[in-house]
DNA sequence: CACATCAAATAGACTTATTCTAAATTCTGG
DNA sequence: CCAGAATTTAGAATAAGTCTATTTGATGTG
């Protein structure tokens, strides 16, 4: 369509301005990686975001990749998933929800939160505060 | 006390014993292992294991302790717990229980199952079978 | 404007857990 | 005892992620 990239693509200034609304300062590379995060996909590794910032033309670098993904996920802006053995996932989800996982596929899926109902948690050892509660399903073919 | 290794010891026929009642064939470095895990600890990593059972002479390879503890998951011995990227533990607590993880020491710890109440689950995909729940509670220092 | 400063980005070397491979060893049934 | 299968092994290979030293890019100051 356009010969130049849009610069100042309403989405741009969407991710930019969500950026600012957590307190990153948004340069250029972690507006695209957030574009490429928040699109469309809920759950990326690594790895995914990577490809995908570096189909185009002038890419990001691993190194930012996994800053900016660490940045994002300790701001709040994406949830940590880990399910298996060197595979991070990053969830744009943050609705409070949980996880089924097809241990086969290796495919994630988001199970809204009034799916699962938790009724009890233990006390927690005083001195520490609860960070997350990750409930993961895990399936198989059967 | 005893100077030579204690080949027969009640441990080691409890252990053997066990093995074949999960239809492991119970070679001699599967049954190092197993006592290695059966001891005592409640979570242990791949590397751990590799090294208590290598503490004594004659020491069984890396490669044999992943093959091991990876069939001795799947046959129901041991749990794999997924907690952190790069890091798998095997808990020996078979029993139905829960997880508390210190993020900040990195330290994993067991609730027992009747500490957290799950009281509904979805619906489980058809021709999906359950294979595990696993829960989760990460925490930090306040 | 020239300069000092600081944050962020980068390439690529490095680390670490795990898997793979091909060869050697051990086990099992006949 | 032997053939074939299962298991173990050392070490090479892989893959995700981290680290380091350097460069780039803003931003502010006199």
């Amino acid at each position: 369509m356009n010969s130049a990239p849009t610069k100042f693509s309403a989405e741009r200034m969407h991710v930019t301005a969500r950026l600012r609304a957590h307190g990153i300062t948004p340069t250029h590379q972690r507006v695209r990686i957030g574009e490429a995060l928040f699109a469309k996909a809920q759950h990326v590794s690594a790895e995914q975001v990577h490809s995908i910032v570096n189909a185009d033309q002038d890419g990001v670098s691993k190194a930012t990749v996994y800053n900016t993904l660490g940045l994002f996920a300790k701001k709040g802006l994406l949830r940590e998933v880990i399910i298996e053995p060197n595979k991070v996932f990053y969830d744009t989800n943050l609705e409070k929800h949980h996880h089924l996982y097809h241990t086969d596929a290796g495919v994630l899926e988001d199970i809204a939160a009034d799916q699962v109902k938790i009724e009890q948690l233990p006390e927690l050892p005083q001195g520490t505060i609860l960070e997350d509660v990750d409930v993961i399903i895990r399936l198989r073919k059967s």
